[in-house]
RNA sequence: GCGCCCGUAGCUCAGCAGGAUAGAGCAACGGUUUCCUAAACCGUAGGUCGCGUGUUCGAAUCACGCCGGGCGCGCCA
C-alpha cells in the first residue's frame, strides 16, 4: 500500500506532464495535508507558481491539471479555489479500503527503504568521571528516537556511545583513589563524592597536582599499576550507566561504547595527515585548522605535542568513514558544541575524508527549570539523572494510586514506572529540540495536552475495548471490511494514513517532535470517535466490526510511533 | 568585539522546504457520565506572530537592519 500524499503526488505526476509536458513531471506538486477539514483532506499549491512560471493565469493552470488529472478511485475531482488551490477530497470508500489494508499490515504502511545506509548516531557519551545527570538526559533520549526510527526504516544503524574516559581529570582521579586507597571498583562508592574531593585536593594542593599531572602521562604512555586503577574507575562508571540505561530503556548497549581512549592511538596519525595535506598549520606552535568565520582554530596537536578532543573528534570521524563504512553520521550533542562540530565537518571535508558522506549535527538546547534558568534542585546543585527517574516514578505512583484506586499495588508500581519514565522521556522529544524547554513535573504528567500519558491512556482505552471483545465471543476481533462515514472515523483514518510521511519526516530532519505531535493528534481525533462512535455498542454488527478495525490499527499505530520513542504503552492504567 | 541560537495568546508550546480565517494544552468561564476507562469529551473568551524595511499574486515562514534574551569564542572537554 502507498500512503495517500504519495498517491496523489505520483497522479499529479502524470497530470502536470500530459498538461505541460513531460519536463514538467518532476515538478513538485506541493500536496500538503489540508490545514482546514472545509478545503478538503489534502491541497495542492503547485497552481499558482507553476502559473506564474508559464506566464499564465493560475486559475487557468490549476483547470488544465483537473482536466489531466486521474484521481479516480481515490478522491473527488478537486475544487479550484482562491487564486489556484485544488482542494481534494479523499473518498469515504477509498479510506475505506486503505484502512482494511493495515489492519493486514505489520508494518502500517511504512516501507522499508529501498536504499539502506549504514548510518552512525553518536549519541550519549557522557563523562565518565562523573555520575550522570539532567544534562544526559537530552542526548541520549532524542539519540536513542532517531536510532529507532532509521532502524525502523530498514537502514543500518551503527550506535557509538562516545564517552569521555581520558584527559587530564582521569590523572587527578587515578592518584587521588591511589592515595586514600580506594583504588578498586568495589570500594569507589559514589563516583561524584571523590569527583569533588579529588578537585578541591587538585585545586588546594600543588603537591597533588603535580602527581596528578604525572599520572595523566603514566595513563597516555600505559602505566600498569595506573591503568589497572583506571580501568576500576571505568568499570563503575559503565555500570552506573547501563543501570540508567536499563531504566530508560535505551537500545545502547555496551558494546556501543567507543571510548576516547579508543582513539589514543590514531591521534599522531590523524595530526600527521593533515599537517601534510596542508589542511592544518602550526600556529604559536600549535597544529591548527583554520575555519573560515571563526577566530579560534580547531585545535589538532597543542604546542606542548599533546592532544585534545580537537584531535579525538578528528580521529573519530575518520575511523567512522573509514573503517565502519558509514555514509551517513549523526552527532547528537548540546547545541553549545555546534561551532566545534561545524570545524570539525569542515576540516574533514577539506582534508577529503568525508566525500559522499552525510554529516548530520543533532543540536539540543537546555532544560530549564521554572524560574526559567538552569535546571537545578532547590539547593542548586544539579540533578542527578538517577534522582530525577526516582521522582517521576514517585509522581507518577501517586496520580496512578489517586486516579486508579481499583489496580493492585503491583500493576500500580508498573504503571507508574511507565508512565513516569514514559513522561520525562516525552517532554523530552516534544519540543522542538533546538530550543531550550522548561522542565515542568505538573505539565509532563497531566493527563490533557501533548504529554506521554495522554497517548498511553488513549491505547490503554483502547486496549480495554478488545478485552471486552474476547469476553463476547470469537469473530469481532477487528479484521475484514470497514466502512467510513462518521465524521470522526473520516478523522481517524486519515490521521492513521500520515504515519509514513511522518516516519519519513522524522528520518530526514532529525526532529523526534514531529512524530510526537503526529501522536497526539492521533489520539485526539481517536478520542472524538470514541466519544461520538460507539464500537461495542455500534447499531449493527458490521458497524461494529469495522469500527474495531479502526480500532486496531489505531492502537497499533499508537504502540508503534511511541516504541519509536522509546516509550512503553500499558494495557490499563 | 566576532559568531551561533531563540523571540507566536496571561503561562507552556506547535506551525516556519511561503499559501486561504495563525493552532493546541494550562489558567478563566460554561456544558457533557442510565452508554466501550470522565486520567476523557464539547463549547466561549483570549494574538499589532519582538520592531522595521524589502522580495512576492501571497510572509509567522524568505532576505537585510534593529531591539530583547541565551550560548560560544587557542592550547579544558
Amino acid at each position: 500500500m502507498i500512503d495517500p500524499q504519495t498517491l496523489l503526488a505520483n497522479r499529479f505526476a502524470d497530470a502536470l506532464a500530459a498538461a505541460f509536458g513531460e519536463d514538467h513531471r518532476a515538478t513538485d506538486p506541493l500536496i500538503r495535508p489540508a490545514q482546514n477539514p472545509k478545503f478538503g483532506d489534502y491541497q495542492s499549491n503547485v497552481a499558482m507558481s507553476l502559473g506564474k512560471r508559464l506566464g499564465r493565469n493560475p486559475r487557468e493552470a490549476a483547470q488544465a491539471i483537473v482536466d489531466h488529472l486521474d484521481v479516480q478511485g481515490i478522491a473527488e475531482v478537486p475544487e479550484i479555489a482562491g487564486p489556484g488551490f485544488l482542494n481534494i477530497k479523499l473518498t469515504n470508500a477509498f479510506l475505506s479500503e486503505q484502512a482494511a489494508a493495515l489492519a493486514g499490515d505489520e508494518r502500517l504502511g511504512v516501507k522499508r527503504t529501498d536504499q539502506p545506509h549504514s548510518v552512525v548516531v553518536d549519541y550519549l557519551g557522557p563523562n565518565a568521571a562523573k555520575e550522570m545527570h539532567v544534562g544526559h538526559i537530552r542526548s541520549t533520549v532524542i539519540g536513542d528516537c532517531l536510532v529507532r526510527v532509521l532502524d525502523w526504516l530498514g537502514h543500518h544503524v551503527i550506535r557509538q556511545n562516545h564517552i569521555g574516559d581520558w584527559g587530564t581529570q582521569f590523572g587527578m582521579l587515578c592518584e587521588y583513589l591511589v592515595q586514600v586507597g580506594k583504588a578498586d571498583e568495589q570500594t569507589i562508592g559514589d563516583l561524584d563524592d571523590f569527583y569533588r574531593k579529588a578537585k578541591q585536593k587538585f585545586d588546594a594542593d600543588p603537591d597533588f597536582a603535580g602527581r596528578a599531572r604525572k599520572r595523566v602521562v603514566a595513563l597516555q604512555s600505559g602505566d600498569e599499576q595506573t591503568l589497572g586503577v583506571w580501568r576500576a574507575l571505568i568499570r563503575v562508571s559503565m555500570q552506573h550507566m547501563d543501570a540508567l540505561c536499563d531504566r530508560l530503556h535505551i537500545t545502547l548497549t555496551p558494546e556501543d561504547v567507543r571510548a576516547e581512549s579508543f582513539y589514543n592511538e590514531m591521534l599522531a596519525t590523524t595530526a600527521d595527515e593533515l599537517e601534510q595535506s596542508g589542511v592544518a598549520k602550526l600556529s604559536d606552535g600549535a597544529l591548527c585548522v583554520f575555519v573560515p568565520k571563526y577566530e579560534a582554530p580547531l585545535m589538532i596537536r597543542k604546542s606542548d605535542g599533546g592532544f585534545g578532543y580537537d584531535a579525538t573528534d578528528m580521529a573519530a570521524i575518520r575511523f567512522r568513514v573509514n573503517e565502519l563504512k558509514a555514509v551517513r553520521i549523526v552527532y547528537v550533542t548540546d547545541a553549545r558544541q555546534t561551532e566545534h562540530f561545524h570545524k570539525v565537518f569542515h576540516t574533514a571535508q577539506a582534508a577529503g575524508w568525508s566525500k559522499n558522506v552525510r554529516l548530520d549535527f543533532v543540536p539540543f538546547g537546555a532544560i530549564l527549570g521554572e524560574d526559567n534558568k538552569p535546571f537545578k534542585t532547590r539547593s542548586g546543585d544539579t540533578v542527578k539523572l538517577a534522582d530525577l527517574l526516582d521522582e517521576a516514578e514517585e509522581r507518577a505512583g501517586a496520580i496512578v494510586a489517586e486516579k486508579n484506586p481499583d489496580l493492585s499495588a503491583d500493576e500500580r508500581d508498573v504503571v507508574a514506572k511507565v508512565v513516569g519514565i514514559g513522561a520525562i522521556k516525552y517532554a523530552d522529544l516534544s519540543g522542538d529540540r533546538v530550543k531550550d524547554y522548561m522542565f515542568s513535573w505538573s505539565r509532563m504528567l497531566a493527563m490533557e495536552g501533548n504529554t506521554a500519558p495522554y497517548l498511553q491512556y488513549a491505547y490503554a482505552r483502547i486496549q480495554s475495548i478488545f478485552r471486552k471483545v474476547e469476553g463476547l465471543g470469537p469473530g469481532a476481533e477487528g479484521k475484514g471490511d470497514v466502512t467510513v462515514a462518521h465524521d470522526a472515523e473520516r478523522a481517524l483514518v486519515l490521521k492513521v494514513l500520515q504515519l509514513t510521511s511522518v516516519v519519513d519526516a522524522v528520518s530526514e530532519k532529525l526532529q523526534p517532535h514531529h512524530l510526537c505531535t503526529y501522536l497526539y493528534e492521533l489520539s485526539t481525533a481517536f478520542s472524538s470517535f470514541y466519544e461520538n462512535c460507539p464500537v461495542l455498542k455500534a447499531d449493527t454488527p458490521e458497524e461494529r466490526a469495522s469500527r474495531l478495525v479502526l480500532c486496531d490499527i489505531t492502537a497499533r499505530t499508537l504502540k508503534l510511533g511511541l516504541e519509536l520513542l522509546g516509550i512503553d504503552v500499558l494495557e490499563r492504567m
